[in-house]
DNA sequence: TATGAATGAGGTTTCATTCAT
DNA sequence: GATGAATGAAACCTCATTCAT
């Protein structure tokens, strides 16, 4: 089958040319970041670019679909076989700033580049993410309606305000020069987010 | 002293460009928007923009600043003659999404085109909201110091929680196609950020 | 006469913006040069510089013409009760040269700034500079008139060629980093255009 | 190599462009040059101008290097195998003032537009149009040395005026409106150059 | 399939000049 | 006369994308 390129050639090539992305996006960001350059580092001409991926920003997409399909995938794993509600939120959480944590140019990507307009936000928005949110928002329902999750706090804005907090919390270490682990605040966030700001009296908090 | 402008005939100037700006910026985004329309809708020639403001940029950074710095100091008074940490918390809270919930287009610009590059990410995480997290921190000191609040939850990390639970909301509601009023949503927030997401038992909280 | 200013104000008016003008078209380059700055140096506003010039090239020409007036009138006073044709070229040429010498930053516009661009040229070219020429053709025709000159080598060119020659050593004077006098090189100079490079036998020129 | 483009072909392409700026900068002035139009003109896109040049100072400065290089290599070769230093100079003149006016847009371009700016000026003089004094100055160091030309000029002096009278004749020729041929100048300047204006005794000059 | 030369749209900013006061 | 705020034209260059080879 000469001319034809197996499965995984492409596949290694594509990539490649994605692996390139990340690190240019976060070096440079988005805008600031060259189809060429992700082209040398790859490896490949620039034309090539366009044989993989539609254009500049279909590699942005490609990059957050496949890497937080990949995160879902692990998440709802993890989860599965978990019964409280209150765990499964914990395991969750700590899964997403370990992803993070992990791997800090990707990170950069996602907390930042990923944002850079309101038609790219929309889109992400309503793709991934929803499933993500999704997920949260399973599992406090699954809190409510087992009774060990209060009642009067709609799942959507729970799950809404658990994301914004977990997702500010990176954005911060991503920011930050010195940046303290990540893990280390997922127990306090936790806390916040399961028992609440407030002290409680005689056997307190967990 | 002929040709030159009296303080509030400038003042009204700059203000009229400001406020181009931020539909301007609502409108395509902060790359897709252009000077020169921001200078048509203010009435003012192209080159006028530049006598006001050191360029497009700056225009940015102008709006940003002088409106986070107004809500800072209404949040302070808001607060300044409340001892209840929780209550004063509520009321930042309360402020911050009716800030928003007045104003969809400065909402827009604010969630949104702020946070276009990581360059101007850094400058807005470095200089007034971080003057905004530091109001967070210190009322949630005041509730430890006064044992109202949790000590196991260092106030840095909740800080930064309570902020992008609230900025996440607001965000959505700007994405949003058909938002549901924000201000709905102060409640059941803050029973979450305060009480926390597991349920009391009988007598319980709130 | 009120409103009216006296003659020596006015005067003395113009010529501060004229020295500003020579000062910022030496610091900043014709095209460089701002007219704001020409005017802020001068002590006035913007538009006042309008009100004395027909704008920044008139400042340009202006100083040209009035400076090599100045000159021309001083080399023909200093030439008119003199005889020899040499001794008058050597008269001009020196004062030429000492002219710059004496103030390097008018050397600079003039040698420099004032040949910016083709229509500039040709209104210097065919104004005073054509009278400059003017005399010394008339001066080397003289000399060919009263045989002391030789007649081979028509005025025309000859008054070029000197131009030319004294014209070279100032612009190489203006742009060196540290230049030797140039009144030193008038002796030479005239001994070549006088006398012309080849050795002459015993007894010789000079 | 598909996509790869063959050496002549860049060569072919550059030197339409390269042409096509002399007529551009001749027109029109340096600034008054379009790249647009210098693309129009060479029939390629405006970006591909530079792929070519660095922008379009460095058409200006290629023009300028590309030719005087020329110039130089050819006058060189006229002059390797002449002894006599006068003749050596007069090869060097009658090919530069031959070069010039075999190609009066070129002449345009290199007596004014080369001349625009300071920093300009200050590039030429340092590059090309030294090795081209350096050229005049050992032949006149060789006639001093041999003892045919005069040792009481400084070479360096006598070499500037040299090229300072040359390029004024040049200068006027291009500027004047109806240009005598330039030929018809080189034996009288000459005759100025090497034998001096003074009319000689008996049997006379040269 | 891969290449890389070529394309060409697109926009911020400066600054000489004007003119209402 | 003097001011200085306002004007608005004008153009270089970049870089995502295409397509002939």
């Amino acid at each position: 089958m000469p001319g034809a390129l197996d499965q995984s050639s492409r596949e290694r090539k594509r990539g490649a040319i994605l692996r390139a992305a990340v690190e240019v996006f976060a070096e440079r960001g988005y805008s600031g970041a060259r189809v060429r350059e992700v082209a040398e580092r790859a490896g490949v001409a620039d034309g090539t670019v366009y044989l993989y991926f539609e254009g500049k920003e279909d590699l942005l997409v490609s990059l957050f679909e496949e890497n937080i399909r990949a995160f879902l995938m692990r998440a709802r794993r993890d989860t599965d076989d978990v019964d409280d509600p209150g765990k499964k939120l914990r395991l969750v959480i700590e899964r997403h700033l370990a992803s993070f944590e992990a791997d800090r140019t990707l990170a950069n990507v996602f907390q930042i580049e990923l944002r850079h307009s309101r038609r790219f936000l929309r889109k992400v928005a309503r793709g991934q993410v929803a499933a993500y949110l999704g997920l949260l928002k399973e599992i406090i329902e699954e809190g409510v309606a087992s009774g060990r999750f209060r009642s009067d706090v709609p799942p959507e804005v729970a799950a809404r305000a658990v994301f914004g907090a977990v997702d500010e919390l990176i954005t911060a270490w991503v920011l930050a020069a010195h940046p303290r682990p990540l893990g280390e605040q997922a127990g306090p966030l936790l806390r916040l987010l399961l028992e609440g700001l407030h002290a409680r009296r005689v056997g307190g908090n967990q």
